[in-house]
DNA sequence: TTGTATGCGTTATCAT
DNA sequence: ATGATAACGCATACAA
């Protein structure tokens, strides 16, 4: 009834237990013999073995898990970077450990606690800290801690310490977004811009400020509005603009990511707006869910399948410590049609 | 620089290395003097130390991992049932090792096989079999070894043997839809119903005829057309039967799922069709992405993630096997206007 | 209450 | 090429 060992397995087959060890992960220096190899693994298969990974790991010294911390795995985003990290995991024969932290900076120190635990061989951090750095000094002391104990880490996003990064050129791809809405007409600007202290909502927030400004634009303060980084989050931030949008049509309402603007764009259509007739609406991301929305969402597309797989990539290689910087592409849709 | 053991922590408790594993797993009746408890606490927080839980699932014989197998994370199906399903998990202090594979028969073996090695303490398989069953002999071979070396195992949507499962009314969700949309007038009906052996698309297409006909509305097999069950094979279905719809406005397009739904309101825009005005479409699940977009779109709800949840607790219970089954909620939205 | 000793399943270091 | 045997880090049955 219990799984039968690797000790059952050699003794239906007539050797040592070193001897059907060495017929499963057969090192090159330490070969055994085509016959009694094959006559261990008939008899694990006979008997229905199962290698333990737990044994394995402690008799390794190393496991074959790979973590993947994220805020919410529900959301598209998360869920597209755990797929490409998902496939590089499965490439190098490793599982992946799942965590999820809510945005709760405790609950993010827990969870590296959780994998540090598993011996995960790397972890990789999705999703960044919300509260400004505040938090950082025990979630790198909790890092460190595995690092020191031989764990890699790599961080997709944002920047922590000298960590292993893919880097989103958050700044870059909000100047282009910007730009790109400057270029078809835009003067009047309404930036939702996510919660303060989110980095990589901070970063678009100051590309995007800083993009339309090049060209003349300036947001003032009270058009640009802090709100969660969800669709409830866009949702109440464009609320709370809806005075503002209605005396200036023509206005674009620009979300630091997608499910924001789509959630804004729910809100505009509730308060009676037309989009993109009477306000225009843009994101950032490219989740591949909303690419059918009508009207078609103007947004930075992100390869986020890729930097999933980069950041497993990053967090497994041996070198020191690198950057990868993934740059977004511009994609312009209905949501902003030309302002002459 | 390595990890400290818990032999590290008890020498600089000065206890021995029993006294400190209990003085952290502190059972009912192996207490241990609040004095010592705390002195090796303090030590362990002195050191760093990190109990690796590889030892421990070797010696307590069950590890802390919940195996959870999915198509596709990227799903945003599958990603809200993984996060109803984390929650769950985090409750009954486990993590999650998460597993795609990819709609791959072999793949799915492959998995379980993965999960087994990990002595994963239960699997939850969401998302089925696609070949019609042929491969369940293998899979089933793959599981009864998983269960009778102490694993559990919970299914959701696809009972496999009496394996405990989420059952989700697909048939009954499925009929009211069609219900609904009879009671709005809807006479002419083209089914994309997923792909053949696919057992969730199955009883949903098999529910939505029963429901037709129920309301007098056969729909002839050529308007019953297959395709992927994802975005892209809705895509594709609706863009084949767009003659169809083009001789017979108000039609309702009824897919199997919602991203299928999508797809095909893609489809039928690109080929010059309006909806809702010219053809109607409907969709299966209720997903969160998806809830915004215009027109918002009819469809059968489920509670994602407590199906997650609870395919956890099921898996988990050492109740003998369960069925829970969960039943979906039509929701009418503007995507199939009443036909006078 | 605390300590000693054993076992968990595997890999790896020795001999042979 | 193969076989004993010692780790690996922890929990626990048993002894004190």
């Amino acid at each position: 009834m219990p799984s039968p060992t690797l000790s059952d397995v050699a003794r239906e087959a007539g050797v040592s237990l070193a001897t059907a060890s060495r017929a499963f992960n057969g090192s090159a220096t330490r070969t055994v013999r085509p016959e009694l190899r094959d006559r261990v693994r008939d008899a694990a298969a006979r008997l229905g073995y199962t290698p333990d990974a737990n044994a394995q790991a402690m008799a390794r010294g190393r496991s074959s898990a790979l973590g993947l911390v994220v805020h919410d795995i529900a959301d598209p985003y998360f869920s597209s970077v755990a797929a490409g990290l998902g496939e590089a995991a499965e490439a190098e024969g490793l599982v992946v450990t799942l965590a999820s932290t809510r945005t709760d900076p405790v609950r993010e120190v827990e969870v590296v606690e959780l994998l540090s635990r598993q011996r995960a061989r790397a972890i990789v951090l999705a999703g960044g800290r919300l509260d400004g750095g505040r938090s950082d000094a025990v979630l790198t002391a909790a890092l460190t801690r595995y690092v020191d104990g031989g764990g890699r880490v790599a961080t997709v996003g944002q920047p922590l310490g000298d960590l292993p990064c893919v880097r989103i050129a958050n700044r870059d791809g909000a100047r282009d977004l910007a730009a790109a809405l400057c270029g078809l007409g835009y003067r009047d600007v309404v930036v939702l811009r996510g919660p303060v202290g989110h980095q990589t909502a901070d970063e678009r927030t100051q590309g995007l400020l800083e993009g339309f400004a090049a060209h003349g634009v300036e947001v003032p303060g009270e058009r640009v509005v802090t709100g969660d980084f969800t669709r409830d989050g866009g949702y109440g931030a464009a609320t709370g603009v809806l005075p503002v949008l209605r005396g200036r049509p023509g206005t674009a309402v620009v979300a630091v990511n997608d499910v924001m603007a789509v959630g804004a764009m729910a809100a505009l259509r509730d308060g009676g707006l037309d989009v993109p007739a009477e306000v225009a609406v843009a994101g950032f991301d490219d989740i591949a869910t909303l690419r059918d929305v009508v009207p078609g969402l103007t947004t930075v597309r992100l390869p986020l399948q890729e930097i999933g797989a980069a950041a497993a990539r990053l967090a497994l290689a041996d070198d020191p410590a690198q950057q990868v910087v993934v740059r977004g592409e511009v994609v312009v849709r209905a949501s902003t049609p030309p302002r002459p």
